[in-house]
DNA sequence: AAACCCAGCAACCGCGGCTGC
DNA sequence: TGCAGCCGCGGTTGCTGGGTT
């Protein structure tokens, strides 16, 4: 027993794709939307694709306000700051970051960013070479231009969630970790925080209890930045819950190393860290019941 | 000049969740 | 209530090009 294939896969392309299948679904999608249905796509725009390639040739790739390049500082450090709130939930990211999709965060991450952090260079490992020099100016300790000791990344949750460790088990009712309850502003009751409950407002509509996790950056501005100023999260019923968190550079490098080289029985001790330090109040953070 | 190494990135794959029947 | 189809997400793979030996 199985899934069904989404397509033939005997009868569809894979690869990359050339600049005329580009045209092609650039070229339908243009004239007639997707239609709400990927799978059929292909044939109907006369492409010998599976519709997921489509859906993902067209998202990461095709469609319009794309943006290419280089990453800023300051997506930098959102990416950064959302990494240590909510962890790889990379479509999330993208949808703080204008232009950028998951893939290209993603990839960021794991290239680029991750290295920076954790200081794990091809400089260390190859000191000839000489590209490295680059990739650490932004965050090397060491970098003047920086204030190393300073340097800090907004976080706007109490609600930490790594995903992306080596051993989450998908069941977040299993890992006490994994949950953690916020005070409600409007009742005692509290608010049952887990993955599904964070979204980004276009994802809103897909769950019902906490309808999202929104950050706010203070009235309609530029989806850009984590404001150090406004470090909020929105529940859906209207419930804020202001944290006036900020960690530091070697809290965030201390997450990605608890993350890679433990198990997920030390992310508590991460927790703990930033609990002891001040940085998080233990009377706001309930475990939930592990069931 | 050739071989090798490695980083970056596009694309694939499998799974979970949602929806409609 | 169960099933099938589809969407979207996140992890992984594999190709490519640039740098190094």
């Amino acid at each position: 027993m199985g899934r069904t294939p989404c397509c033939d896969k005997a009868n569809v392309k894979k690869g990359p794709w050339s600049p005329e299948e580009d045209t092609k679904l650039k070229e339908f999608i243009e004239k007639y939307g997707t239609g709400g249905n990927w799978i059929s796509l292909p044939h109907k725009a006369g492409l010998r694709r599976c519709g997921k390639s489509c859906r993902l040739r067209w998202l990461n790739y095709l469609r319009p306000n794309i943006k290419h390049g280089e990453f800023s500082e300051e997506e930098d450090r959102v990416i950064c700051s959302l990494f240590a709130a909510i962890g790889s939930r990379w479509s999330i990211m993208a949808s703080r970051l204008p232009g950028r999709t998951d893939n290209d965060i993603k990839n960021y991450w794991n290239t680029k960013l991750k290295k920076k952090l954790l200081g794990i260079t091809p400089f260390q490992r190859k000191p000839h070479r000489q590209s490295y020099h680059h990739q650490n100016q932004h965050f090397s300790p060491s970098s003047s231009s920086q204030g190393a000791g300073s340097e800090s990344f907004p976080i706007t949750s109490q609600v930490i969630m790594p995903r992306s460790t080596p051993v989450i088990s998908s069941d977040l009712f299993r890992v006490p970790y994994h949950q953690y309850q916020m005070k409600s502003c409007s009742s005692m009751n509290t608010v049952s925080i887990d993955q599904s409950c964070i979204s980004s407002e276009e994802n809103c509509t897909r769950f019902s209890n906490i309808k999202y996790l929104n950050y706010d950056y203070g009235g309609g501005e530029e989806q850009m930045g984590i404001q150090k100023e406004s470090k909020l999260f929105l529940l859906g019923g209207g419930c804020q819950v202001e944290t006036g968190l900020e960690y530091s550079l070697e809290e965030i490098k201390q997450l990605l190393i608890s993350n890679s080289v433990c198990n997920n029985n030390d992310h508590n001790l991460y927790l703990d860290h930033l609990i002891a330090n001040g940085k998080m109040e233990n009377s706001k953070l309930q475990h939930a019941p592990d069931f």
